[in-house]
DNA sequence: GTCTATAAGTCGATAGAC
DNA sequence: GTCTATCGACTTATAGAC
């Protein structure tokens, strides 16, 4: 049986990483990764920038960190939805609502996600795509057979994902505006922008 | 009266200096500005870095002029757009195409208003970001009256202005990937999903 | 686990020959 | 207008004392 004092130790490390990852996020969203020194993210951990290398190997793994934990929180909740036995229709709304919820928990991240995954080196940038891919193909998925169940207008389907996947992404910076606004309310204006705009009105279950 | 030999030295510093931005712009693009360095720029032009500096003063004068520039186009085009008696759903068509023309003429510079204004300095910055809060001002504007005269669903202003902004933003990396797709085409799709989207289906002119 | 010191390289930009 | 050579500052990362 372990000790009190042989888990607290590592506990205590793990959050030092923990905190050292989310400072890097926040000034990778501010500077982006390339203008961001170590030394300044050591500065901002109030420590030396050869300190920082007992917690992390390199800047890199930081970023690497970073978007591939999204990639999966979203590859996740993306099978979570799968697996339910909603319509397409609603299986967008839950998507509406799996980026709102993401973006407002991981802000600084997020933001990532938008241009600095392009300074993921290999293997990272292969996985990172990968993942990417298969978000895409899913959603378009989705997105297609709402259309063939007569739940959404008949567009251009990589349009439409286009479309609604680039304000989803933007979301970050439109909640940093307004950070009173609660995540229900978030949520349900811009699935009436996004998705009322795209469902047909006539004749809907 | 200016001599052929007069005008033509002139005419040549001035394409090298162009080429020289339309280079620095496509390599801004792909590793961002703070990774690109006026080395690999002077590469891709082959010639040596210190020859560079006979176009321009400084790296940070390329990013300034590809942004700015920009940003005079689309304020030029929003002033063209609101000088006419267009109602107010007609201007916005015109606004989509406005972001759709602009976006398929420069889709390098383009690119860098996403993400790569951040690293313009003072007075640049400045200047920059003034242009950015009256074009928003401007569009939040043409939508608001839309919404008054009936001409769109009553939805959040801000709302609606994000997640159109977004997706035009992003029409560059979406045509990069449809280069075979045309104009009048993109345009037509792209009005579809966002504005029909938007538009009150029962009673309009 | 944090520090000082430093390696080894790259950065933007300049001086001056041609 | 392009070159070579170079400056000084900054970069990521490591070695080793404590």
């Amino acid at each position: 049986m372990p000790t009190k004092t042989s888990r607290s130790p590592k506990s205590k490390v793990k959050i030092r990483r923990e905190q050292i990852l989310e400072t890097a996020a926040k000034l990778f969203r501010k500077k982006g990764f390339s203008a961001t020194s170590v030394r300044m993210l050591a500065s901002e951990m109030n420590m030396e920038a050869a300190s920082l290398y007992n917690h992390i190997s390199s800047k890199q793994e930081i970023l690497k960190e970073l978007l591939l934990s999204m990639a999966e929180k979203f590859t996740l909740g993306m099978e979570e939805i799968n697996k339910s036995d909603k319509n397409p229709y609603q299986k967008l709304e839950q998507l509406v609502g799996l980026h709102v919820h993401l973006t407002l928990k991981h802000p600084d991240q997020i933001s990532l996600i938008t241009g600095e995954w392009v300074h993921l080196e290999e293997p990272a940038l292969g996985q990172y795509l990968a993942f990417r891919t298969n978000y895409e193909k899913r959603f378009t998925a989705i997105i297609s057979d709402g259309m063939k169940e007569g739940y959404l207008e008949t567009v251009n389907i990589e349009m439409a994902l286009f479309s609604i996947l680039s304000s989803l992404h933007w979301l970050y910076s439109w909640s940093g505006r307004h950070p009173e606004m609660k995540v229900a309310d978030l949520e349900k204006e811009i699935r009436l922008c996004l998705l009322s705009g795209l469902r047909k009105r006539e004749d809907n279950p």
